[in-house]
DNA sequence: ACCTAATTGCAATATTGTTGCATTTATTCC
DNA sequence: GGAATAAATGCAACAATATTGCAATTAGGT
């Protein structure tokens, strides 16, 4: 699976570095936002060490690329798990286990058009967040501390 | 108009200090997302001092009390300009101007409670921000610098 | 004007993010 | 497979942002 994104990493131009591909690994592991300081002690953790600078600046990359996502409400880093999200990111996170879900539809995004437009905006980009509970957790005691 | 969120503040059991309400007439005329750090900033220029922490104290009660609200994009404040967003926030970011407008519709929370149902998610809460030209900029030259 | 709980300021510290430059590494070409 | 080289990383220093505990101050009720 890393080897798709190991894919987008190539066909622009860039190169397949082993800090990246661990860092790739992580987000594909474990599918909550994690901060860039969060990726790197887990890495650090596994005997992997990287600097932090190295960790902003990959994670920067792979926004750019479409290949993460930062978190709205958190801040923390996720893999992108569409390919074609045109500048509309929309992702469920679940209060309970932390777990999110990248989803897209095109019926939301010309909704939100068009009664943006009626409002005299004309929106290019839509960012989205879901909070509630996913189906693993919808009925059950609350898991997550904080 | 400060004096609507000193109501809140009172009605909540919360003090109408001087702070609080240097804070909110900034908030009110500036309708942009603004760090704390700004905030201080733009009172410091006119002679009122604030420490940081102060300002970062209050604009956590007032995001607590729905006064104010984080920019999930920038991490910028900005006053809440309608009262009955219940776990709702939406935002429209002029990418030229900066300039924000709060809004809320019962229909695009319908659809979008339904479409997550049905991918087995219990939404209890919507965030969204589009990002566009507000209509005062639509068909302008760009004017923000960034 | 006083009392008291709430709020603020201060100092110290922790966390997070950025920059410039020397060193290393992945790819291209032979 | 072994250079060449442009890209990427590590390092060090620093800048910006955020948090905590406690003493001093202030708003609101009497």
């Amino acid at each position: 699976m890393v080897q798709n994104s190991v894919r987008t990493l190539q066909a622009q131009g860039y190169k397949a570095t082993k800090p990246r591909k661990l860092v790739l690994e992580v987000l594909e592991e474990i599918e909550r936002p994690l901060s860039p300081y969060d990726i790197q002690g887990i890495l650090h953790a596994r005997g992997k060490h990287l600097n932090h600078v190295t960790v902003y600046r990959i994670l920067d990359l792979f926004c750019r690329l479409n290949l993460a996502h930062k978190m709205l409400s958190s801040g923390g880093f996720v893999k992108c798990s569409l390919d074609a999200v045109e500048g509309c990111h929309r992702f469920m996170v679940c209060q309970d286990c932390g777990a999110i879900q990248e989803f897209a539809d095109e019926g939301l995004c010309q909704g939100e058009n068009r009664f943006a437009r009626n409002l005299g905006f004309h929106t290019e980009h839509h960012l989205s967040e879901f909070a509630g509970l996913c189906s693993r957790c919808y009925g059950r005691q609350p898991q997550l501390t904080e």
